[in-house]
DNA sequence: GTTATCATATAACTATTGGTTACTTTATGA
DNA sequence: TCATAAAGTAACCAATAGTTATATGATAAC
């Protein structure tokens, strides 16, 4: 059944390629600013090709915003297998979170925008997406676990909720829009120095101050 | 000069029903849900009349933002005058934006979204909005001064930083989404839990450990 | 080799929206 | 009583997400 197989490799080819075209878009402008009629140009399309691959306008972002997921679950799975004691997993994944805003900032921001409430729980892509980033955050999870196992992390407060906190403050620093950085700058700060101090003043609400 | 003043006063009290038939709609459902033609339905008047008050849909907007940033302002600015240690005050603060979040859930839900994306940083009231919600950091900013002058705030890292971190915090612990909360529901916290545990996990982070 | 079938793609369309314009109504002030 | 200016409106425009009826072209059956 070589055929059938060419024609699924096929429709994937062009399900990457409108993805890659929207990418590209939705990279250099916002979900509103970009319409379905450019994207089809952009992949020499007709608009209704889009509806073919994807269900809606959100449909396609999502998808694109599950490309960025992906890699951050990548990093994070990364650090949970190095060899070394809970709260510094955590250090490396707040890193890892760090890199990734570095390496993938229109990533980060399409994410952090399909967070809002622009996009309805109702669309199929967001169990998805919000397993995906769940799975980072099971991740944080377990070495906060493990932290509080081998005595490095405070054990007073559940680890779930701990993960959340983190994920959602790594989140709100490092993807800050760029109208509100004009008031660090204004303030004589760098956006790196405004992250990197961020790092040092969270570390004393997890580790442990017992000994 | 009785009747220009009368008719300012009609004009200011046309752009308040406008503002609160627009509040009553944009509590209810999202930004995107809600169309100026409604709008002008719900104030019985004609579309275009919105646009004698306001410039843009946008700026509409921002205007009910505005709005409740004034009642966040008047709260911070009642634990400032507070005669507390300084580590108290903001404390209280952080007490005031739980409080705000349980009176004025929408209002701090369209602070949150006006935060987004969303919003280009031409609009007209993004710097009065900006303004606004930084007269409250400024306050809570100079409350962690204080704790930091008597003592109880760690002071090794920048006041207007920290209180950046907070506000952050705040906001983004306190508005999360409906789709989000799900996720703490489903390992069996509260909303409340969530919030509560929040405020025990970042006290180490703020308070001073030298004695 | 011809024809039926099915997936892929498209041109043309609809409905809704934010925003504008040209015009009308109404109240004021001389 | 009439000119003027403000407030308000109906009708319109342009853009956009999404749909439909139709065409194309490769494959499978005869």
């Amino acid at each position: 059944m070589g055929i059938s197989e060419r024609r699924q490799r096929e429709k994937e080819k062009r399900r990457t390629e409108i993805l890659d075209a929207a990418e590209r878009l939705f990279f250099s402008r916002n979900y509103e600013a970009v319409s379905m009629d450019e994207i089809a140009q952009e992949v020499e399309l007709n608009k209704a090709t889009l509806y073919l691959y994807f269900k809606n306008k959100e449909a396609l972002y999502a998808s694109i915003v599950l490309r960025g997921i992906e890699i951050l679950k990548e990093k994070y799975s990364e650090c949970m297998e190095k060899d070394v004691l809970g709260i510094e997993k955590v250090t490396l994944m707040g890193q890892a979170y760090y890199q990734f805003s570095k390496e993938h900032p229109d990533y980060l921001r399409m994410i952090h925008f399909y967070g809002s409430e622009r996009f309805s729980k109702e669309n199929p892509c967001t169990a998805e997406i919000g397993q995906g980033y769940g799975t980072c955050r099971q991740i944080l999870r377990d070495a906060i676990q493990a932290g509080m196992n081998d005595g490095t992390i405070r054990s007073d407060i559940d680890p779930f909720l701990t993960s959340m906190y983190l994920m959602i403050s790594f989140m709100n620093i490092l993807s800050m829009e760029e109208k509100w950085k004009l008031v660090i700058e204004a303030e004589g700060f760098t956006f790196e120095q405004f992250t990197h101090e961020f790092f040092r003043f969270i570390t004393p609400a997890i580790s442990c101050n017992n000994q």
